[in-house]
DNA sequence: AATGCTGTTTTGTATGATAAAAGCCGGGAG
DNA sequence: CTCCCGGCTTTTATCATACAAAACAGCATT
């Protein structure tokens, strides 16, 4: 944990964020504690006093620390967390058993993905449908697995802007995370594009004639066989490597 | 919009941020616009350039902005934007008639409530459960609308907190702003205390015995009320004051 | 024992200088 | 004339340094 450098294109008051935070996502500083001053971060990290404070700045405003004058930064209290936002759901994603993270995200999708399509259903416009339908498109085009990811992540996040809710749209980045993360650890699953692509057609369909009710419907059962894939692929790769790190 | 200064007690960068987040909010930049550079800023809010860079470092960090060397910031599109921050919260809150806002938080509230109370009712502990209790118990004691407003708050993020799911928090956040700004518009609703704290009860009771579906369909009681209770408000308001600005 | 002062620590703000990225534009080659 | 390459310029990124302000800690004074 050295001297971290420019060198890669990222910004470095990010790159100090992402270990801080990330730091933080691990347990390392738990909430309540205080965490090292400013002057300690430059040392550590071998940067300015200016990046390691818009990297500090960075987290207060993500909802892991709060800075006063005099006390420090102290770690907030995990309700305050941004979880949903970008970074720190990367970062909770690492620093958790990807089993344990997919039970709950899972939890949410099927408490929100249902309810979602029946809005979308009721709610979507001409262009937000097209945009559903041509993610279908893609998806049946798919080749392989590892090509029908990206498409499949445009289909749940245009069904979720065809929801018109803006207080929905955070939970696409989860829906995204979990998706693409999902596949990593699940690509040899059981059951691939033949089964859930008809079903993707279903939701669309019930979508596009306005049929709330068929659409929540379609979308649990999407969710169930989701859900098996995830079990299945856990209990295998359970059996094959015991712990990760 | 001149001259911001560090008098009150809340950080210079901080107001920068809110100022400028704000705007952003209200549509004075939309996505995709390019923002005033950094010297821009400087002269805008009489700040200098550190104080102004940390303030748009804090907006990258809520999705608001994306600063890239030589374009300047660009206003990211609002799927990007973490609506349930506390502060993006507040500004979107400000920047919208209450009306629309409660009607989006309402059909969330909707949609996730009764299943967080399922969610408490089977995954709770017991020192969860007497913090729902505890508020419970203030709401019974408060003597005014007024009063009741913690407590009611405190009670559903205690169920909140109980449905275990970390993924659910920033929720949290959400029905924190929406409760309390709901009562400043609505505080002279019908149907007060009498009707609500019992509908609180019966949910307390669900939980306490485990009984997830008693607690959904008691929430979803609840949240019924509630609706009432904004549209009889937001009728009346509407004849009284036809506009807020 | 209570109170107020003073000192110290830590973040907050300002300034000015240099680095690096990336679009822009002009010039040369084909 | 077109295309590609290299320098120009704009804007953010990083660094170093200095001073301001807040807030706790501890001492002294009453």
């Amino acid at each position: 944990m050295k001297k971290l450098k420019a060198t890669g294109n990222e910004n470095l008051h990010r790159k100090v964020a992402e270990s801080i935070g990330s730091q933080i996502l691990e347990g390392v500083y738990a909430p309540g504690a205080i965490l090292p001053n400013e002057a300690d971060w430059c040392r550590i990290y071998g940067a300015s006093r200016t990046t390691v404070r818009e990297a500090v700045k960075t987290l207060n405003a993500k909802g892991l620390l709060k800075s006063r004058t005099k006390i420090g930064s102290r770690v907030e209290p995990r309700e305050h967390w941004n979880i949903l936002d970008r970074d720190v759901l990367a970062w909770h994603l690492a620093s958790m058993p990807p089993a344990e993270f997919f039970a709950s995200v899972q939890q949410v999708r099927k408490i929100l993905e249902p309810e979602i399509a029946a809005l979308a259903a009721l709610n979507h416009s001409p262009s937000q449908l097209k945009v559903i339908s041509d993610a279908l498109l893609e998806m049946q085009s798919a080749k392989n697995g590892q090509e029908s990811v990206a498409p499949d992540v445009k289909f749940h996040l245009a069904l979720l802007a065809a929801a018109n809710n803006p207080l929905l749209s955070p939970f696409g980045i989860m829906i995204e995370t979990a998706l693409t993360s999902m596949f990593e650890t699940t690509s040899t699953s059981a059951g691939g594009p033949d089964i859930f692509v008809p079903q993707h057609e279903v939701i669309l369909k019930a979508v596009a004639r306005g049929n709330d009710n068929a659409a929540r419907r379609a979308m649990i059962v999407l969710l169930e066989n989701t859900d098996k894939i995830i079990a299945d692929s856990s209990a295998a790769t359970k059996s094959k490597r015991p712990h990760k790190n």
